[in-house]
DNA sequence: CTGAAAGCGCTTACAG
DNA sequence: CTGAAAGCGCTTACAG
C-alpha cells in the first residue's frame, strides 16, 4: 500500500520481463502475446502500478512539460493566453509550467534556467528586455522556443503578436469619427522599448498624420503605473488638454478610471476613453466602455501550436512573425453627447 | 555547444570522479580540498554546465515541485492566492505546476494523477466533490496534500479556507444598519454542497435569525451562472421584491451587474448591493462597491507553509481547519440615499 | 513473441 | 580528501 509500485513489481507479477511490461506501457502490442497482454494488464491493475514520469523523461530525454515565461501575471491578457496554450497541450499531452517574471529580468533568467534544468521540452516567452545572450544561445542551439506579445531586437524567433498599429488606428480613427479632437495616449514604461508600447504609439502617430492632425508630443505619456497620477495631472493641466485618451492596457485603465472618478471627470462627455484590451467590467461600467480587443484564445492556441510543433519536428526553418487582427467594440465611453455615432 | 553537458563531462575536465563533481553540486565542501573545489569550479564554468533535474529527482526520490489543483481559474480568488504560493515555493526553491480543474471531477482527477505520475512532492488542492476516494487513498499513505477554500465531507485533512459565515454576517449586519430590511443572498449552484456557498447562506440565515428577521426561502438562490438571468428575473418577479442582494462571488457579481444595467436597476438606490471577494474595478464602479475581502495573500502564504512543512517533516500530526477572517469594504452600493451610513 | 543488458544523469553510502 | 560502484525506474536496441 504504501511503497511506490515499480514496473519490476508487475513483472514479478505478471510473471514476465520488465522489459515486456514496459512495451506493454508503450502500447507497443505487436510485440506481445494475447495472453501476456491481459497478464500485464491485471497485474497493473492489481497492483495500482502508477508509471514513474520522471524515470521515463530520463531515459527517454523529453519531459512533455513546456515553460510559459510571462511578463507580468497581472494582465488579464496573460491570463488568458495561459488557459489557451494549457488546453493545447493538455490536448497533446504536455503539461506547463507557467511561471510570472514580474517585469524583473533577473527573475526571467532564474526562471529560465529553472525550467531548462528541469528539461522542458520548449519555452513559450514574453520576453522582458535583458536576457538577449541567454536567448541567442538557447536559439542558436535550435532549442524550441516562441515568443509573444513582444519582439526582440536582434532575434530572429517564431513570434506570435498583435497588430499593434492596426489597433492604434481603430482607436484613433473611431474617436476622430465621433468628433474628438485632441486624443492622447497613455501607456506604461516606454524605456525598454517593449513592442506592443512602441508599436501602439507608433499607430496613434501614423493615423494622426494620416488625418492631417498634428502629433503633439505632450499627448504622448508612459509612466511607470505608480506616478499615473502625476502624469494625468500633467496632462489635464495641459493648456490645450486632451479630449480624449486612449489606454494603452488594462493595467493603465484601472489608473485612468481612478483619476476621472477622484477628479469628477465625466467618462464620455469631459473626455473621450477607449482602451486596448477588452476588460470584464467593460459592458457594465457607466459609461460601458469602448475597447480594442486582442484574439486572445486564438493566439495562445497559436502560440502552443507553433511551439509543439517545433518540438516534434525539429528541422529548421526560418522563424515567421505571426500578426492577429485587433477588433474595435463600441461602447459609450467614446460617444460625445450631441454628436451622432457611426 | 550543442550536446549537453553532464556531470560526467566536468568531471573528466576537472579531472577528478564523478562523485567529487557531485558532492561540489551538492555543496558538501567539507568533503573536498580546496584546490579540488577551484578544479571543479572552472570545469563547470568553462563547459557552461547546467545540472539535469530530471536525473537528481529520480534518485533523489523528489522533484522539488508541488502541484496546485485549482476548481476554477476564472475567480480572481484563485490568480491571487496562487500568486502568494508561487512567492511562498520560490522562496523555498520549489517548483509549481497549477492544473485548472474548470469544476469538473474528471479534469481534476486526470491532473491529480499526472501530477503523481511527475513525482510532485505535494499538492494543494481546492477540491471538487467527486474525487473523494482518491484523496482518501493519499491521506492515507501520509502523501502531503492541504485543501483550500473547501472542505470535503469524510476527509480529515489540513485546510485553509475563509470564516464563510463571518463574511455573511459582515454582509448582512451593515445591510441592516444601513436601513435594508429584504435582503436576498445570489449565488452558484448550491447542488454540490460547496462549502463557501453552503457557509455563506448559512452565516446569512442565522444572522438574519439573530436580527429577528424571518429568512424568506425566495430570498435563497444558488444557480448556474448561465441561468442567472432568469433567476434574477424570478427574484425581481417576487410580490415581495429583496431590497439589497449579496453576491456569492466575483463571478455571480459580474451576472448581477450586467441584470441591473440592462434592467435599469440603479445600484444603492433601488437595490443594495454587496460582493464577497473584493474586485479590481470595486473603487471605480458607480457607485462604488461594498465588498467582502478575502486575505487572499495570507492564505495562499499559509496554505504554501503547511504544505512544505509537511513535506519536510513528515511525521503525521492531526489536521487542523485555519480560518482567515474575511474584511469588509465600505463603498456607496450599500447606501440608500437619505439614510445615514455608519 | 520475450528477456537480458546497457544506459539515461545523477546521488550516496562505503572503502581507502 | 577522493573515487568505484550500485542504484533510482524507466526504455530500447538486440539476441534468441
Amino acid at each position: 500500500m504504501s511503497r511506490k509500485m515499480t514496473i519490476a513489481d508487475v513483472a514479478e507479477k505478471a510473471e514476465v520481463s520488465k522489459s515486456t511490461v514496459s512495451q506493454f506501457l508503450n502500447e507497443r502490442f505487436e510485440y506481445m502475446g494475447e495472453e501476456t497482454r491481459t497478464r500485464v494488464q491485471n497485474a497493473i491493475s492489481e497492483l495500482e502500478y502508477q508509471p514513474n514520469v520522471v524515470a521515463r523523461s530520463l531515459k527517454k530525454k523529453s519531459t512533455s512539460t513546456i515553460g510559459v515565461i510571462v511578463a507580468n501575471i497581472l494582465h488579464a491578457y496573460s491570463t488568458q493566453v495561459i488557459r489557451a496554450i494549457e488546453n493545447v497541450c493538455n490536448d497533446n499531452g504536455f503539461s506547463t509550467i507557467i511561471c510570472n517574471a514580474d517585469d524583473n529580468p533577473e527573475k526571467e533568467k532564474k526562471y529560465i534556467e529553472t525550467l531548462l534544468a528541469k528539461q522542458v521540452d520548449g519555452l513559450i516567452v514574453v520576453p522582458i528586455s535583458g536576457n538577449l545572450g541567454t536567448y541567442d544561445k538557447l536559439l542558436k542551439q535550435n532549442y524550441p522556443i516562441v515568443f509573444l506579445d513582444r519582439l526582440v531586437d536582434g532575434l530572429n524567433t517564431d513570434t506570435v503578436l498583435l497588430d499593434n498599429e492596426r489597433a492604434s488606428e481603430l482607436a484613433v480613427s473611431h474617436l476622430l469619427k465621433n468628433g474628438y479632437k485632441d486624443i492622447a495616449i497613455v501607456t506604461t514604461s516606454l524605456v525598454d522599448n517593449v513592442t506592443p508600447r512602441v508599436e501602439r504609439i507608433n499607430g496613434y502617430k501614423s493615423t494622426l498624420k494620416a488625418n492631417g492632425i498634428t502629433v503633439r508630443p505632450e499627448f504622448i505619456r508612459g509612466m511607470e503605473l505608480n506616478s499615473f497620477n502625476q502624469g494625468l495631472d500633467a496632462l489635464f493641466s495641459l493648456d490645450k488638454k486632451p479630449d480624449a485618451i486612449i489606454s494603452g492596457n488594462d493595467l493603465t485603465l484601472m489608473e485612468i478610471l481612478k483619476y476621472t472618478f477622484e477628479n469628477d471627470i465625466e467618462i464620455g462627455k469631459d473626455i473621450g476613453l477607449i482602451t486596448i484590451d477588452e476588460v470584464s467590467f467593460g459592458p457594465i461600467h457607466s459609461p460601458p466602455l469602448t475597447t480594442i480587443a486582442q484574439p486572445t484564445f486564438e493566439m495562445g492556441k497559436e502560440v502552443a501550436t507553433i511551439l509543439l510543433k517545433k518540438i516534434k519536428d525539429k528541422k529548421i526553418k526560418d522563424p515567421v512573425i505571426h500578426r492577429h487582427e485587433p477588433s474595435i467594440i463600441i461602447r459609450n465611453s467614446t460617444k460625445k453627447e450631441g454628436v451622432s455615432s457611426e
